[in-house]
DNA sequence: TATAAATTTTAGCTTGCACTAAATTTTGTC
DNA sequence: GACAAAATTTAGTGCAAGCTAAAATTTATA
């Protein structure tokens, strides 16, 4: 029984595919890579390096989980890793985090402007960071010079 | 070959394993029982029914994933469903899309108040409006109500 | 009313992301 | 340096959500 070897027809209909789905990634994976980023680049900058068992703690997921994350960001050129050894970010993997972070910090410091508790806000920005368009992180960056604490 | 029977520890292992995915679906999941059910409650208010093309035309995913989507939610208890008929919400259902919606106008204008144009507000709120905890959205109806437009 | 068109449902496939258990490798200690 | 402990990786499983293609059913029309 041979027919091992994938005819032209099925290639043609999972590139198809392939191109449908990733429209669909985009949308709910771009906010779990930004997440690993961002926690992989505090971990770095704060411990020195950043550790899937660290990640996997910070998360609350299993090592498991963070091994296969880890595997599709470097398969996205976003961290590199060698075998049994700790993670690094890409230069596209640390502006992601870059990125993240200072728009993270606009939500949180807007929410608390704004009379959201800090403990409230650290965690609603968590959830925000991911959905704010570039309009409205400008807003919320003039909204928080414009007339601080009177 | 017998053992079709699930052993007891094999039972004990699914539930546990049940268990934690509990945890897990939670995340993503409830915003997309959110996104259908405030559509589903759009269309019935407008075009005085919903129907599932309408809802895959919308949300741009095809009709089999309309489908899937709206077996689970009934699964949840949230809509029912007459084979080949349209779509009605349960009691549930519809006080999930109301809280929704009210949380979307919401977080929508107070971005409009913020100075953000009203197409941005309305997309960047269709992402924010499933993050928003308690405490932030009454922070948000309290600056909407004090000191409007001048 | 018979047939065509539209809609819904089913079947089968893929990826993402979660888990447990076990294997592999590195690190730490005696 | 040998051995135990810690960490990483692999293997195997499940569900969500997306797709295409085709079957089933309802709706519309000639």
């Amino acid at each position: 029984m041979p027919a091992k070897r994938p005819s032209p027809t099925v290639l043609r209909e999972a590139t198809r595919q392939a191109r449908s789905f990733e429209r669909v990634r985009q949308a709910h994976q771009r906010e779990v890579a930004e997440d690993y980023v961002e926690l992989i680049a505090d971990l770095i900058d704060v411990t020195g390096e950043a550790r899937a068992v660290d990640l996997a703690e910070r998360l609350g997921v299993t090592n498991a989980t963070v091994n296969a994350a880890l595997n599709r960001l470097a398969r996205d050129g976003l961290v590199t890793r060698q075998r049994y050894r700790s993670i690094f970010l890409t230069t596209e993997g640390r502006r992601l985090a870059e990125e993240s972070r200072a728009r993270h910090r606009i939500v949180r410091d807007a929410l608390i402007k704004l009379g959201v508790d800090s403990e409230t806000a650290e965690i609603d920005a968590e959830g925000i960071e991911h959905h704010i368009s570039a309009r409205t992180l400008a807003a919320l960056r003039e909204f928080l010079e414009g007339a601080g604490t009177p």
